[in-house]
DNA sequence: TTCTCTGCAAACGCTTTGCACGGAT
DNA sequence: ATCCGTGCAAAGCGTTTGCAGAGAA
């Protein structure tokens, strides 16, 4: 199911990006990844693997693959860039309780307003998951 | 067209929020803007008006306006949040070059994916507008 | 008086930038 | 020798918080 490295490095070098060590661990982790990591997260992960890689190179390495249109950047959680490395039209459903993000795959919406040349559609459901539903709240308001 | 000032009180009231004159004048730009403004635009907007109005004052009316469900928060530039005073369900199409916020109206998307319980469905169009299609670009990289 | 609205300044968190080191070509 | 990837530290920017003074009830 993963895209292996050799696939990984070519995104790169399509991208325009030459392809480090480092730069392919980010590449291949956000790829792969289901959970719409954001830069801190994919920093965690790779921490134990590359102990030495700063947050700038994870920050330089996605905005290089965002400019290239390789990985797109979901501006769903204010102030906190998550990045999904799946580029064919889905919508996502965000839970407000656990900050989860799941795909949710329908077409594409359209409109026929004459608006102007629409470049990227981006459709966010938010609430509460079944998980979070099913659970007792807590940190209730004492 | 306008909500009157009246009117504008009672949002405020039935939010639960003391209608004071500052928050009237902040609330009343906010509903009657087509423009979604962010809390430096609106700051900017009342400053002649209010010359002492503070950023605070502002972050802290849209803060309680969208907690009351009064005002809807818009995730759309990243790091820079927007404000929509429309409540009813209607999509955005956001001009990349001029940064402009149009409503396009159309009918709520809906999933049939059990995700969990839906509050909040945002739908965006990102592209470029008619009237930046029709300008030479600006600022071009010389 | 008591409560709360307001404004200033500082704190905060995410992101970007400046800069120097080091490895690759 | 040059280029460029990398990491550290500092700067930047939108937003929140602490706190004290003013104003309303």
């Amino acid at each position: 199911m993963n895209k292996d490295p050799l696939t990984i490095s070519s995104i790169l070098s399509e991208a325009g990006i030459r392809p480090s060590a480092t730069r392919i661990a980010i590449t291949d982790y956000v790829v792969n990844s289901q959970a719409h990591p954001s830069v801190d997260e994919i920093h965690r992960a790779l921490a134990s693997m590359y102990p030495s890689m700063s947050k700038t190179t994870v920050y330089n390495t996605m905005r290089r693959l965002v400019d290239s249109g390789a990985v797109v950047s979901l501006e769903i959680e204010p102030g906190n860039a998550r990045y999904d490395g799946k580029t064919k039209f889905h919508a996502h459903f965000m839970c407000e309780r656990c900050r989860k993000i799941v795909d949710v795959e329908q077409e594409k919406p359209t409109t026929d307003e004459q608006v102007g040349h629409i470049y990227h559609t981006q459709l966010i459901y938010r609430g509460i998951c079944r998980e979070c539903m099913s659970q007792p709240l807590q940190n209730a308001t004492t």
